[in-house]
DNA sequence: CCAGCTTAGTAAAATGCTTTACTAAAGTGC
DNA sequence: GCACTTTAGTAAAGCATTTTACTAAGCTGG
């Protein structure tokens, strides 16, 4: 059995001719702890037997590993559907943010085992996980059972249905919609219709559409179509009866960019100079104005709110919604009303 | 600080009125160790509580974590030009495996933290590290790091070129020829050429093919050529020279299936009637036989052998050659010459 | 009935570290 | 010169396990 064998602390200790505690003291940051001659000493030692201090032991005395889980439905799956880089960005973020804090991060790809349970996570190995799932319902709860066994769980999804004792992170939809109608109604648009989507994305998006509209325009009359599925189909039937309105809309918030998409080729193909804008920003090569979710800031956020939540924050301070941050301004949105 | 808090040991001894003993003992597998009934008590403590040992503490009293390091550029990074699904197929290799011998594993993705270290995997937390490279010189030539500090450490590349004291698993590139060459041999092809592709892989692929035709046919004239890149630029200043021959090729085996599909469509537009078969079987859909490097395969035998090095085998039992396992005959080779 | 074995269980050592509570020496103020 | 503080360092307890070496019954065979 070839094992990794690696120097001891009291193996240091000896060959500096110093009790363990104070290499463990010194060792351990407050260098102030010691005399410069003892210092040098130990230094040298450490440096003789290349010695790292076990992790393991570590968290064992600490009570913390400064590790998370991480369970996502893995990039590599390909089942993923989601449009753009969704999963690159977000992975991006929360590695970018575990490197800052000086994390690791344990991985645990569920797509590839999706019946298997997640309760290898209750060894002590974390001081927390990090949840991604796009469905809600999990079939097998586990995020929930994870909080139930008491380790801080954080749940990012785009769902505000959450399982109990979860913390969660998920993207702001009405900021969604008040970029995207900003940037029309400073274009000059007044009579924005709205294509909704599925779900409970869809329905965030939709919301925060009227709220904004409220708030906004008294006078304007709601122009909105849901649509059952994120594909282009029923488009056509919504701007077909717009068309006909006495007065149609000049602009057209869709839910996500394929939606923007087919809105504005209909409505080029009808000769109807509609301004259309879409979310996700997914082929920025398309010349349809999006917004932006900020999927990695989503990814950097929920590191930090596990991170909270380990730390001992109340459970209702770790929902968290994070805005939209960028509308990206393109050949779609250009001509005025 | 709100902290994991598991149930120990103890609690569960004192609560099953038992010795601390007697519950690691019978946790630990062999419940032949006690009678029916302190079993039933123990089981029943153990329930009540939700008791898990510490993987923690067991790996350090173990001196092993079951636990293996995997660094690898992530298959979200942009950086990734690999055609085909190959990340996708060699996580699905690692985990599959991983889950197959009940081994965690801690994901280090390099992509993201180009310049970071990889030494955090000396802190103890692995048994090994698996390391993935598709360049044979890594800058900060971490994997040699590893291996000289002891930890167990495979190099998951199709590079020869390995550093001092680490395992290595690469594809077999002179089966992934030999499937080709048999393939076409056997439909009646007696002059094969090849378009070879850049790097170490390309050369492997073109050193099996020198080889193979060698052991079969001492009177064919070889037609190589070679290619400095993935892309399909030159293949048509090769296949013009080819076609100017007295007796030019029946049939070409190229060093990927995009090379192959650039040839293809030259021939075809000549009107000559040329057999091709690619690598990597990118496109099914595309009508091109291809080689199957198989990198599923290559990701399950990787975890093997680091296991094989993990439980001390010698070095050189730990450089394993995965042959290609496939070619999906498809269109491209249809038509007998 | 007792040597010898099996069964059921335990106490204590070990793992490699951190932390707490201590000591001894040196320095400081008056 | 004495009380007091600071500095430099240490011994020992503790963390949650596993493992080793032990004990005390109970059983078997002659």
């Amino acid at each position: 059995m070839r094992r990794f064998q690696k120097a001891t602390i009291k193996e240091v200790a000896h060959q500096a001719g110093v009790s363990v505690t104070t290499v463990s003291l010194f060792v351990g940051g407050r260098e102030s702890v010691c005399s410069l001659e003892t210092a040098e000493r130990i230094r040298r030692a450490v440096a003789e037997l290349s010695y790292t201090p076990s992790s393991l032991v570590s968290s064992v005395q600490r009570r913390a590993t400064r590790t998370f889980g991480v369970c996502m439905l893995s990039p590599l799956d390909p089942d993923v559907d989601f449009g753009g880089h969704f999963y690159e960005q977000l992975w991006r973020g929360i590695v970018a943010e575990a490197d800052a804090s000086d994390l690791s991060l344990l991985h645990y790809p569920i797509s590839v085992r999706k019946s298997a349970s997640t309760d290898a996570f209750l060894d002590g190995r974390v001081d927390g996980v990090l949840y991604h799932s796009n469905t809600h319902t999990d079939p097998n709860l586990r995020p929930a059972r994870l909080a139930a066994a008491g380790l801080p769980t954080v749940l990012l999804t785009r769902s505000q249905n959450l399982p109990e004792g979860c913390g969660s992170v998920y993207t702001d939809e009405s900021t969604t919609a008040a970029l995207a109608l900003e940037h029309l109604w400073q274009l000059g648009h007044r009579r924005i219709a709205h294509v909704s989507g599925p779900g409970e994305i869809g329905q965030g998006r939709l919301d925060g559409y009227r709220k904004w509209l409220q708030a906004h325009s008294s006078y304007n009359p709601t122009l909105e179509g849901s649509n059952g599925s994120w594909c282009a189909q029923r488009v056509s039937a919504l701007l077909t009866e717009w068309y006909a309105l006495a007065e149609p809309p000049t602009a057209v918030f869709c839910a996500n960019d394929t939606l923007a998409q087919a809105a504005l080729a209909l409505a080029h193909a009808w000769g109807w100079k509609l301004a259309a804008v879409g979310v996700d920003n997914a082929s920025p090569g398309s010349g349809i104005t999006s917004v932006d979710p900020s999927v990695e800031a989503l990814g950097r956020e929920s590191v930090r709110t596990l991170q909270r939540l380990i730390g001992g924050a109340p459970l209702d301070a770790c929902r968290v919604a994070v805005p939209a941050c960028k509308l990206h301004a393109r050949a779609s949105t250009e001509t005025p009303p």
